[in-house]
DNA sequence: CATGAATGAGGGTTCATTCAT
DNA sequence: CATGAATGAACCCTCATTCAT
């Protein structure tokens, strides 16, 4: 029914754009979710990347795939961060004020589609990271033995969330207030 | 061979319903911010408080002064609720749950339009709020003399967004989580 | 979310324009579905009505509400054209070939959304039209007994579409010898 | 940050696979128009067929020729259906009552495209179809003298049609009232 | 000053068609 | 000659905002 006129079609730079495209549109989508958090218009990803809709939608079919293609790359690197043995809950901290931004939209995504098949792994996968540091800090005594795993996980979903809302200037006072807010949640008593 | 029915006008109460249009406009955002956020479409607020659109302009010309006029009478009820000699911010938190929802949009204004000059002042009146609640808390030992305003604002702002992004049946469980972390974060080391 | 920018906004023609919107959009309509069929897009109605799309959607919030509003002006007619005494079967299917183009997307309407509960009653007015006619004829012995208010449906129907996918050069001929099988179909044995 | 996997790219026959995706293309074709009409996508049948893109465009230019390659096996099948001798234009009915979904495509095709110096000569082929067999049920006597061949090309039509748009549980229902009715209107006075 | 319709832009998704490999 | 990704236009629908009455 659809009767597109072929006038003058721009460049197509055949299928060797495919793995750039897929790249660009994961770097874009994190530069958006990092500026208008994780409800961005879903075009503005392709628009930022310089790829066609179409190509967006072949790349990843909806929202929730585009998510987690780039929050898989963080859980990457948390969970590579957190690897060595002298690492603290202080430290997991520091590395979400770092990813600051695409945190928050990682949150969201874990919390708004946890029922998503594809979600629910990255949700596992993150509070296996909590759950490990947690029991190094209880061992050592650096933390509380009331603290829970849920208990840093919150935090965490919190300290990203209030980086997202916050000014860019004002970043790091936020970011040190509320680490020594929760510093003071978990010590021990 | 087409019938257009003209159909009638409805009702117009002319100038009389000003006023009350105001109040149900405003009663009818609280309910609106409380159920889908402060993203909710402008125009259902309009539709629920039974009033046109062209009255909801003139009334509030944005979002932001709607909103205003919504969070300066929630401000109020903290106000006056916090005045008695014995609240605590336990008794803050509190009413922080209570209100949970309208208190997201309220925090998710003052957080986005700061430099709003009709919304600064509710910020200043919430500061006050917990300045004075701060300084009783202080004074009676029950809380680290290492918290400031600042910490309880963020701790409040933190708190109602959690609960806004939960899922209501499980809003309880959060909240109670969350307020233990806050309790163990101020309490006198 | 959305940021729409009045820049240069065209003209508002105000309520006034409402009742004229709804005819030109039904008129509009009737040519949009007798050229194109009942599923030429949706859009195009309003675009040849020359009314925002906006209003298209106010006046009918779907397909099926404008394609009913459409319908019951046609059989409007159909049940005034056969209201006097003596008119036959063959006088119905001459109106239905008059109102061809139209017929066809009212039969597409009528067996694709007959659940629809604002199309059924259409589906009945139209069975009543034919069941009359038919008792009469019977009566009368013009049509063999063995003929049913069904066949006299699906005749129509199948007249209807014929039609629609005629040249318009050609309707006449094609009409003439639809009705001539199907008066042959008909008549006692 | 990002690690673009280049996955590998899948098989690609060779030219080896030129008619086989001819075949397949055209077997897919014949399922699709089937299953969802002439108005299918056009990629469906790739999809369907297991074959890229371009190959569907290289051996079909587009929506007819593809069609008149579907319809052509069609018709072959009909003129061999319809030549031994006692072939009756009751059996010519049966036989598109069985291919009724993939007949009304073709009809569709022969009426929308009949200008298509392709299509043209199926439409001419059935007629010789329809022709042989009156002839012969002329000479027997069982079908009228005032019926000819383009009437029967028309209920041909109009049987195909009305059963593409019918629900298939209750298509045995409208195909025998259907050819019931043009039983009674191709019998002898 | 209230009303509620009109307007049109924006974001979502699908699909026809092209073209590098 | 096959493959399958890229492209972009079209259509769908929702809303923010304006403005005649």
């Amino acid at each position: 029914m659809s009767t597109p006129r072929p006038e003058q079609a721009k460049a197509n730079r055949g299928p060797a754009a495919g793995p750039g495209n897929r790249a660009a549109l994961i770097a874009a989508a994190r530069e958006v979710y990092a500026e208008e958090g994780l409800s961005a218009p879903f075009s503005a990803v392709a628009r930022r990347a310089g790829v066609g809709q179409g190509s967006l939608y072949r790349h990843f079919p909806d929202r929730a795939a585009l998510a987690v293609a780039v929050f898989e790359e963080n859980l990457a690197d948390l969970e590579e961060f957190t690897a060595p043995a002298d690492r603290t809950i202080d430290d997991l901290l520091d590395r979400v004020v770092a990813q600051a931004m695409v945190s928050t939209a990682f949150i969201d995504l874990i919390t708004a589609d946890l029922h998503d098949p594809r979600v629910a792994p990255l949700g596992i996968r993150f509070r296996d990271v909590v759950s490990r540091l947690l029991a190094r800090e209880h061992a050592l005594g650096h933390v509380g033995t009331h603290v829970e795993a849920e208990d840093v996980m919150m935090a965490t979903g919190m300290l990203a969330t209030e980086l997202a809302r916050t000014d860019p200037g004002q970043r790091d006072d936020v970011a040190r207030r509320a680490r020594a807010l929760f510093r003071a949640a978990f010590s021990p008593r």
